[in-house]
DNA sequence: TGTACATCAGTGAACGCGCGTTCACTGATGTAC
DNA sequence: TGTACATCAGTGAACGCGCGTTCACTGATGTAC
């Protein structure tokens, strides 16, 4: 159906747009599960039953879209986990975010999980200049998840959400290496009690 | 001078152990800082003044290699700081590691440094099989970890270990993505009270 | 209203480059005789 | 003791492949006249 719409008219209003949409969800599946290494733009666009040439049309750069694709996932997962955890009372909050990130579901669906644990490592090695971005990103997700903590000053719970979501990340990746559904489980669930105590502290 | 000896003479007795080790050496310091999908045989063999194809005397594929640099750097990481804390009076082990593993040095010394924070979410991507190696290399190191750790039981202990240890990677990952010194010393010192407390409970 | 034209999303060949791995070869060695 | 020879660490050209990016081109569009 979408295939012959484009087949026939080529441009529709808010096409361009669309496209740009479908390559940054694309994408961010892709780096995540594959590293943005292992993800190639032809093989990506030929997912989108487009050609390679046409990436440059949306995009300077390969390096770009990984920004865009690292910013989309990170907000999305955080709208899924904050968002769940929103509709619980007040006390269950943080308990709600540490069991959703931790949980075997989210261990197991790297294309949809969180792209800190995915990315974190390879976006540390870029040139000083192109970590900018994800800077930005990141702090604000740590202001966002700082909301949920406890502690005397807002300085300290902004530390403590940076220490609790990258070291959630690191767990989550290191289980990511397991083999055996039965050793990530006993991971994941070790390091959720381990978590949440350290959290409400 | 080494090399003088190697163009005189070809083989004295123990070269061939010699090469491989200067090979893992070097390789174990080029895949934490550049990633092993960054890091290349031939810039590796070059850096030693030796060509890329005398590298399969040694491995028989790069893989190989990479699971031999992550145990050796694994190791010696673990050594260090181990055996640092372990010259401290024992009440004080736990905080020596924790404030090591989290040093602004060892932040900054990426080549140096922690294998599990350079290169968890890269092995994560390896099939199954290709993982085994790394399973065995972890589980060793938790168990050593372990330890140091409070805990009713070996287990309770363990899970501790690998929380503990995965989380502190993600967190030295994370820091190593920001662009100033102030602010990755202010998440490394926030991240030392975390663990620590949450460590000790 | 009808026609010429600039626009631009998408195409696909091509460029330049780098990588892991293979392989025929080199030449100093230790060993068999 | 001296000589022929198998061994094998290391060499460097070559293979096959994949990648990010560029660019001349296509063809439907909206617009200027």
């Amino acid at each position: 159906m979408i295939i012959n719409i484009y087949k026939t008219m080529r441009y529709p209003a808010e096409h361009k747009q669309q496209t740009r949409e479908r390559i940054v969800k694309a994408a961010s599946r892709r780096f995540r599960s594959r590293g943005t290494e292992g993800a190639a733009i032809g093989d990506l666009m030929r997912d989108l039953r487009l050609t390679h040439g046409g990436f440059y049309r949306h995009f300077d750069s390969k390096e770009a879209l990984v920004a865009e694709a690292f910013e989309q996932s990170l907000r999305e997962i955080a709208d899924r986990i904050l968002g769940a955890a929103d509709k619980l009372p007040a006390n269950r909050r943080l308990k709600g975010i540490i069991d959703a990130y931790l949980d075997p579901k989210h261990c197991e669906d790297v294309a949809d999980g969180c792209p800190i644990a995915a990315l974190t490592a390879e976006i540390a090695r870029r040139p000083k200049a192109d970590r900018e971005p994800y800077l930005r990103i990141l702090r604000a997700h740590a202001a966002r998840v700082a909301a949920y903590l406890p502690g005397a000053t807002p300085e300290e719970r902004r530390q403590k959400a940076v220490a609790l979501l990258s070291g959630m990340a690191g767990t989550l990746a290191l289980a990511r290496t397991l083999t055996s559904d039965d050793s990530r489980r006993a991971v994941l669930a070790g390091a959720r009690d381990f978590y949440l105590h350290a959290a409400q502290r």
